[in-house]
DNA sequence: GAGTACGAAATCGTATACGAAGAGCATGCG
DNA sequence: CGCATGCTCTTCGTATACGATTTCGTACTC
């Protein structure tokens, strides 16, 4: 290890968040300082301020003198959360994209064949995991660090509702592999930031509005930012 | 009061973010626990709560066994925030701007007046004022509160630059008040959402680019998003 | 039997205390 | 005279302790 002592407010962090990540605290699961402390082998204080970070990363919500939960049962969060990575990633993907080289869009397109051959016998976390491999490679190169670190935040986000609540839309698999490719060619092309941009905006809400059709007893809280007509 | 009792964390919070969007704590000050533990007459816990918030916007740095500083100071840093701040107020805006009425493009255009009559004789702080108002009116309707949350980051950001390194451009306020108004016509003939989103983006890149174009040993380290030829 | 009020337990919020890690300064050596 | 080394002082990091608030269970009353 070079970076032998890690503070534990940070441990406390990262196991907390991984935790919520994994699917292991699930949305509405009461965080409890104390309890957390006592498992993790710190005292509370550092876990305090763990719970504040996830906080302002919207994993947890927090109430004063009540505690802290995992955040984000609702569809309504799930909207917000889709639309708003819709932006980020998608800024992210067209000002990665001008810097791609071959090598990168080999490597996404491999992963995106793999992919593909997973739909067969679909496995949702083999899946997901390569589908956040794919788009982890569109938007690598993206020279902002913030906005990188909005497109995570978001990401992290969908890892915590994916396990529980929110599941798989049948069929949205396959043409979410499709579009994948659809952007690669776009790529290859050297089209207009701004069109790749779009494209990868557009699959994301693909992908929302796909659960919104199916999700009963979901109504549709935010107008799906532009093309709502084809 | 109805909310008597304010967490002592929260205090805290609030007044070293106000310190800092304000400009009494400038772009490098060393954030001291203890000082400001005294100065607000807390003790240091609730304060480090309080720097760990204000770390996850951005606002501070916060360096493992040295200390915390009000963060900013690089130009690199305002390229990163004006850039993704362009995508989400612009996305903000579109999405904002199909719920307006005739009164708030009303109250929006005597914003913009006012901001025009300042010219003559200009006052920076009067006219940030007035520029954040105009905005403020202009994406409030926004229904995705996450995406309003990332807007108000980057403004808060941008407020703590403002007052100490980053000046106006000559002539840049003039260009300004123009494309306020270009906006508010399209958005009164009920332009697609994704070119009025277009256009509040372009407006705030166009600021960076003025920037960029009068700092003297900048470089430029980011594309800016599409658009770059005229 | 249902609703309310009181009390106990659980949990959060903050203060204080002490240990650890860096930064700066002085001193000694080359 | 310059650089390295060690010490001290500042400041952070965490633990423990105690007070404040909420919640839940129980008992009492209507």
């Amino acid at each position: 290890m070079t970076e032998a002592t890690e503070s534990k407010s940070q441990q406390a962090y990262a196991a907390v968040k991984q935790r919520i990540v994994h699917g292991i605290y699930t949305p509405g699961y009461r965080l409890v300082l104390a309890t957390i402390a006592t498992d993790l082998g710190v005292s509370v204080v550092p876990v305090r301020e763990a719970i504040r970070r996830l906080e302002a990363e919207g994993l947890v919500t927090f109430e004063r003198n009540v505690g802290a939960t995992v955040s984000g049962i609702d569809p309504t969060e799930y909207q917000y959360t889709m639309q708003t990575l819709s932006i980020v990633e998608g800024a992210a993907t067209g000002l990665s994209a001008q810097l791609m080289d071959k090598a990168d869009i080999a490597r996404a397109r491999a992963v995106n064949n793999r992919m593909r051959n997973c739909l067969a016998d679909f496995d949702p976390l083999q899946f997901t995991a390569l589908n956040q491999e794919f788009h982890s490679i569109l938007f690598e190169h993206c020279p902002n660090p913030h906005i990188l670190d909005l497109v995570q935040r978001g990401w992290n986000r969908l890892a915590a509702l994916r396990s529980s609540t929110f599941r798989f839309v049948p069929g949205r698999a396959r043409d979410s592999v499709n579009e994948h490719e659809n952007l690669l060619v776009l790529i290859e092309r050297g089209a207009e930031p701004a069109q790749i941009e779009q494209a990868a905006r557009q699959h994301r809400i693909a992908t929302l509005d796909a659960y919104l059709r199916q999700a009963p007893g979901t109504q549709k809280t935010l107008s799906t930012t532009s093309k709502d007509k084809q």
